[in-house]
RNA sequence: CGAGUAGGUCAGGUGGUCGCCGGCGUCCAAAAGACGCGGGAGGAAAGUCCGAGCUCCGCAGGGCGUGGUGCUGGUUAACGGCCAGUCGGGGUGACCCGAAGGAAAGUGCCACAGAAAGCAAACCGCCAGCGCGCUCGAAAGGGCGCGUCGGUAAGGGUGAAAGGGUGCGGUAAGAGCGCACCGGGGGGCGGGUGACCGUCCUCGUCAAGGUAAACCCCACCUGGAGCAAGACCGUUUCGGGGCGCUGCAAAAGCAGCCCAGGUGCCCACCUGGUCGCCUCGGGUCAGGUCGCUGAAGGUCCGUGGCAACACGGAAAGUAGAUGAAUGACCAUCCCCCACGUUCGGGUGACCGGCGUGGGAGACAGAACUCGGCUUACGACCUGCUCGGAGA
RNA sequence: CGGGGCGUAGCGCAGCCUGGUAGCGCACAUGCUUCGGGAGCAUGUUGUCGGAGGUUCAAAUCCUCUCGCCCCGA
């Protein structure tokens, strides 16, 4: 049932508070310019987004259209990003917002490192 | 052509590819999924400044209080909105702006300055009388200074503001003291539903500041919260009440209560699980479903009305997400700039066409719904005004 | 989405209701004290009162619009 091509629904995606504090808390996170990466293994066979824009970077049209490049990103290229993880973007507030391409290269760049480093390190414990 | 003013319209279009959200249908036992059909942001969706619908709580009725509104008449489900008018102010004008009731119901305040800031008074002045001194004169009398007692509100000075304004007359000096004009108060008549307007008469005792976006008075409106309202269902946990059973106990009362397995039976113990039954209440999982999209709605036509709007009819038709959809890319057309041009018009500057390259398309994203207000913002069209030029 | 609050000196706050002089603490500067520093004492400096418009003679204060920040509600 792997959906061929280039599709996005909701499965790909996060879907609870609970899952984007989890990436957040004990995920690797990277960055670039414009975004906060974090990642983490999910446990199934797809790679999962979840995009947080907060109100500091903008009014709400800017905020949605930061979260369609992201998802345009991901959707377009789901085969750079490895399977089994999730994936928390971070947009930060910088005053100049990127566009289409400036988004692909950050998030492809940050994606092949966490790719590089694989297995990601458990690092529980305490 | 330039400057301005009022009103209106649109919110880039078309095609292709890849996606997203929810609806309906088909396949499928069902779910998941696949396929098909048709739908998918705004004029401000924004700020949340008003008003409603709707929901829950409160409530016999009324009053007080609180908050709001404030020229008049209309309009509406309602409004602080809108329409038409009145008055005042601004602009050469088109036109625009106005929280525009009451300061002779009461209270408060008016810093500094100034004599005095609200019961009217009088600092410097001005003027008359009286007294004293000096002086001129033959005398009558005059001049100057000081004092005193009066008359004044012209002038000076202070202030945001000092008891209508300007002018002439008048006077010892002055003053609505008298007069003219302007302003103001009162009354009559006429017009208007009314705010108010017009006109005539009369008042100089014209009895007197400002502030009500100070308290306040008057008139009218006004219960509180908000769809995260609220309803239903589940999940799990805590507590109260009732019932039943068991044990202890004389009783009051106290404690416990289910199922499965270890283990053939009983007790105890251990492990696991939804831990007697009914009922009420609070919390947990930002649990699920409903509320949730049908318009006091928009368009067109007719009738009434200056208009806002009302009434009647017709056709079309409805975004409903919930880490939250409505997008991305390519091509092309529209706009601007630069360059080129054996193209067209023109004496010419130049204008138009075509081609190439580049650039720009604003403000901004539904979250229960609707009526307004305010704020942000691109382009175009129309009427009108003023100025300039030409015929 | 809905409801509420706050913007005053470099920092933390008062003053606003009841309009005329913007004040307190810390900090800062100068002097005294000390061999020097700290502490202490004395003196002093510092303000578009978030922005724009209005009411008033006069606005941080009253009214309207606007910008920014913070908090609360299942």
């Amino acid at each position: 049932m792997e959906t061929s091509g280039e599709a996005f629904p909701k499965r790909f995606r996060l879907r609870k508070r609970r899952e984007y504090l989890q990436a957040q808390r004990v995920g690797r996170r990277l960055t670039s310019p414009h975004f906060i990466v974090y990642a983490r293994p999910n446990g199934s066979r797809r790679p999962r987004l979840g995009i947080t824009v907060s109100r500091k970077v903008g009014k709400a049209h800017v905020r949605n259209r930061l979260k369609r490049l992201v998802r345009e990103v991901f959707r377009r290229a789901r085969q750079e990003f490895p399977s089994g993880m999730d994936f928390v973007v971070v947009a930060k507030s910088e005053i100049a917002p990127p566009d289409l391409l400036q988004t692909r290269d950050e998030l492809l760049g940050l994606v092949r490192r966490f790719d590089a480093a694989r297995p990601a390190p458990r690092r529980d414990n305490r």
